[in-house]
DNA sequence: CAGTGAGCGAGCTTCCGCTTGACTT
């Protein structure tokens, strides 16, 4: 490694990649991430002196910085070269500590594309460490801290334990909060639309329908129908034909919010899916690194897309676009997300690997082409009753343009009597028209959609709210805590009516349709309802969409060296300490508590309220004196809520456990616990199938489900230690050693039917196999 | 596709932002 230089960038695939750039004489090697943080446990932050940060190399890291400390031993040189952020800023700063490097003299290399030019530009002119911009970094990194770890303890003190709150997650949950409050409380308004076809003879006897509408819209059925009496036997005839150029512009190339949006409105993609597959094609090298607020192309990728589109579809459907990046918090590190090759449309891999590379492919290449250029026509009819107007809107496509590869998706839902993008039968100004029908129909107002996951993103995007690589993880973490959950839900049925003038003749008729049926969106749960009122009345400062924005514009004047960063937190610190103190010690207990209305039987109260374990609902209530009267309390379903239950369905709920008979001289009970419905019987669990109904399960087919538990239950014992009370099962995961509550790991290679009991106790002396931590930032 | 089934007595839970890998109890 003598005369050799060091490159350590942040993503491994991305240190791949330079170092086919670089010659032999380089060695590109990654950091993955952050190496340092403040630990998991406790605060670790020193609040009396100037907020000193106790940061710790991640467990999970240390072998890498092992490795790290031995590469660079062996340098003759050191460039640091990650990202051109505050939290890549940040990870060099960190990088120099652990290796020993005086960050006043390190060199400090960036580059937004990982192009050779761009690469060996940057080697060429390093700089020093930004030091403002890594506290910037420190401050917005003690914030979060100090925002995550005192308010969480508030809510496990005034709510339930382990329950969470942070800056960027509080606020997630807010916003699904209020929606759902908007869409029930929406009052709905009805309308009257006019809308009316009308035959066109076209040349050759055929006949072709023009479809007009009216402006004129009615509040009362009466007046709608009073219009239409109008128009009996009225001659329609065509007033006035207008024709306008129209054009339309492609979008910006990708950014991680807008993939995801479009992924999902196109591909029926999940936030966390897109971003796996995203991962995958850029591991495979196929497009440009997927976390990234920029809309910015390369002068390499603006080359090849203009010689891709000159090729494909001609000169004159190229142009070379630059798009500037709308969000002011952008930190733009990265380019746009783009194929890394462009003349690759066809690539070989999986199905939705394919499918979300077409989806880039189109959407990078339509940026760099020409607007389309359309030509709408509206025609206006007048008749001889009154003077109301219709009018019919045509739309063609006189130059193709993007529009050949690419049209973008919008979240409202297309309205299906849109006359957008329909050619226009000929008609001529003067012209009688024909009626075949003219309809008055009932229409009713919508409420603002419920957030989609995508949705959601892209107004945390909106209010500077989270962070490209921090958005799918965000929308994991609020439904992990149960404040929020993802689902289809049925609609209601609605009548409407419907008038319709044909042959001067009005027909009234009344139709249903299905109205608030919601696919795959974001409904608040009751904890995560309640949460969010008990944060809103305490700490409104930071609940305030605002908040991130207000303390950005404060990191940025710590990042221009305007204000020392200790100082901005304190200013931060000392107000919101003394609310959460305060909080601690006048806030009441949050349980959301309902009177629903008396047991029939007893006349005691019935509640439903929070607990412990989640939504419940309780007859009468705990005495102090009367140690004999205690409560009877039984958990709500997972489709049911505080805000809504009723009497009738709580006195349900107490129905179980019930016990349905006797098998083999012991009690059969059904009841809901923590996992759904199950069979109690001799002291083992069975759980209820879907299809079986806890309250009315007759005792022969719970004895069939304790028969087949018991059955699977032999065929996953492998060998049966009953003296020791040790059992080898097979499990999901293949086999594994049972003690008591304690499970026991096998070690690869070992025949789970030849170990011999000294061997199991072998292992069950080295202790349990850890619990399972999280998926990302593992447990110690 | 195994296990879990209570209603605080113990200790623990928790943040946001960078990154990917190991193969679960």
């Amino acid at each position: 490694m003598a005369g050799k230089s060091l490159i350590i960038v942040e993503s491994p695939s991305k240190a791949k990649t330079i170092n086919k750039y670089l010659g032999s004489n380089f060695v590109v090697t990654s950091s993955y991430g952050h190496i340092r943080d403040l630990p998991d446990k406790g605060v670790a932050i020193d609040i009396e002196n100037g907020y000193t940060p106790q940061y710790e190399i991640s467990e999970d890291k240390k072998k890498l910085v092992a490795e790290l400390k031995k590469l660079a031993k062996d340098a003759d040189d050191i460039y640091l070269a990650t990202d051109e952020d505050r939290e890549g800023e940040a990870i060099s700063w960190h990088l120099c500590s652990v290796l020993n490097l005086d960050p006043k003299k390190a060199k400090r290399i960036t580059y937004t594309e990982v192009t050779e030019k761009a690469i060996k530009n940057a080697v060429n002119n390093p700089r020093f460490i930004n030091l403002d911009l890594v506290n910037a970094q420190q401050a917005r990194r003690v914030l979060d801290r100090l925002v995550g770890y005192e308010l969480s303890p508030v809510l496990w003190k005034k709510v339930k334990p382990s329950l969470s709150a942070g800056r960027v997650q509080s606020v997630a949950v807010r916003l699904i909060v209020e929606r759902e409050r908007d869409v029930k409380n929406f009052n709905s308004v009805a309308t009257f639309k006019v809308s009316a076809n009308f035959i066109v003879s076209e040349e050759g006897g055929r006949t072709a329908v023009l479809k007009a509408e009216s402006n004129t819209k009615f509040s009362k059925e009466q007046d709608a129908l009073a219009y239409l009496e109008q128009l009996k036997g009225a001659i329609f005839s065509v007033k006035d034909i207008e024709k306008k150029p129209a054009k339309r512009t492609p979008s910006a190339p990708f950014t991680t919010s807008t993939l995801q949006q479009e992924a999902s409105r196109k591909l029926g993609f999940s936030v966390l899916r897109t971003m796996r597959i995203a991962q995958n094609l850029y591991e495979a090298g196929h497009i440009t690194y997927m976390r990234t607020d920029s809309t910015s192309l390369s002068d390499l990728a603006l080359a090849d897309l203009a010689t891709e589109i000159k090729q494909r579809y001609g000169d004159k459907f190229h142009k070379r676009r630059q798009y500037t990046t709308k969000n002011e918090n952008a930190q733009e590190a990265h380019e746009a997300i783009r194929p890394s090759v462009v003349s690759n449309f066809d690539i070989d891999v999986e199905r939705d690997e394919q499918r979300l590379y077409e989806l880039i492919w189109k959407r990078t290449v339509a940026s760099q082409m020409n607007d389309a250029e359309l030509e709408r026509t509206i025609i206006s009819i007048k008749n001889d009753k009154n003077t109301d107007v219709l009018s019919a809107t045509g739309e063609v496509i006189v130059f193709e343009g993007f529009l050949k590869v690419y049209t973008e998706d919008t979240d409202e839902e297309a309205d299906a009597d849109d006359a957008a993008s329909t050619l226009l039968p000929p008609v001529k100004v003067g012209q009688d028209l024909n009626l075949r029908e003219m309809t008055a129909t009932e229409r009713f107002s919508k409420p603002q959609p419920r957030y989609t996951e995508a949705s959601l993103v892209k107004k945390l995007e909106e209010l500077g709210i989270g962070r490209p690589s921090t958005y799918a993880p965000t929308i994991t973490t609020v439904q992990q805590r149960g404040y929020v959950v993802k689902e289809s839900r049925d609609g209601v049925e609605r009548k409407f009516r419907v008038l319709t003038l044909k042959e001067n003749n009005i027909d009234g008729v009344t139709k249903t349709e299905i109205t608030g049926a919601e696919k795959m969106k974001l409904f608040p749960t009751d904890i995560g309802s309640l949460v969010n009122d008990f944060l809103v009345e305490n700490f409104k400062d930071i609940l305030d969409y605002g908040f991130t924005a207000g303390i950005e514009e404060q990191f940025d004047e710590i990042a221009r060296g305007k204000v020392e960063w200790s100082k901005m937190i304190d200013g931060f610190y000392k107000p919101f300490h003394s609310t959460v103190q305060q909080t601690e010690k006048e806030a009441k207990r949050v349980t959301g508590e309902r009177l629903l209305g008396d047991d029939p039987a007893t006349g005691e109260p019935v509640i439903a309220r929070m607990g412990k374990f989640g939504a419940m609902v309780q007859i009468g209530k705990a005495d102090e004196n009367d140690e004999s009267k205690k409560p009877r309390f039984a958990s709500l379903r997972a489709t049911q809520s505080i805000e809504t239950i009723t009497l009738d369905e709580a006195m349900e709920l107490f129905k179980l456990p019930r016990v349905v008979g006797e098998f083999e001289g012991k009690d059969v009970k059904v009841s809901i616990g923590r996992f759904g419905p199950y069979i109690a019987h001799n002291s083992k669990f069975v759980s209820l199938k879907k299809e079986n109904d806890p309250y009315t399960i007759a005792l022969d087919e719970c004895v069939e489900l304790i028969k087949a538990k018991r059955e699977a239950e032999a065929n996953a014992l492998i060998q049966d230690f009953a003296a020791e009370g040790i059992q080898i099962l097979k499990g999901r995961f293949g086999p594994y050693i049972k003690k008591g509550k304690d499970n026991y790991k096998i070690p690869k290679g070992t025949e789970a039917e030849l170990m011999t009991l000294e061997e199991v106790l072998e292992i069950v002396k080295a202790g349990p196999a850890p619990k399972k931590g999280s998926r990302f930032g593992k447990k110690k």
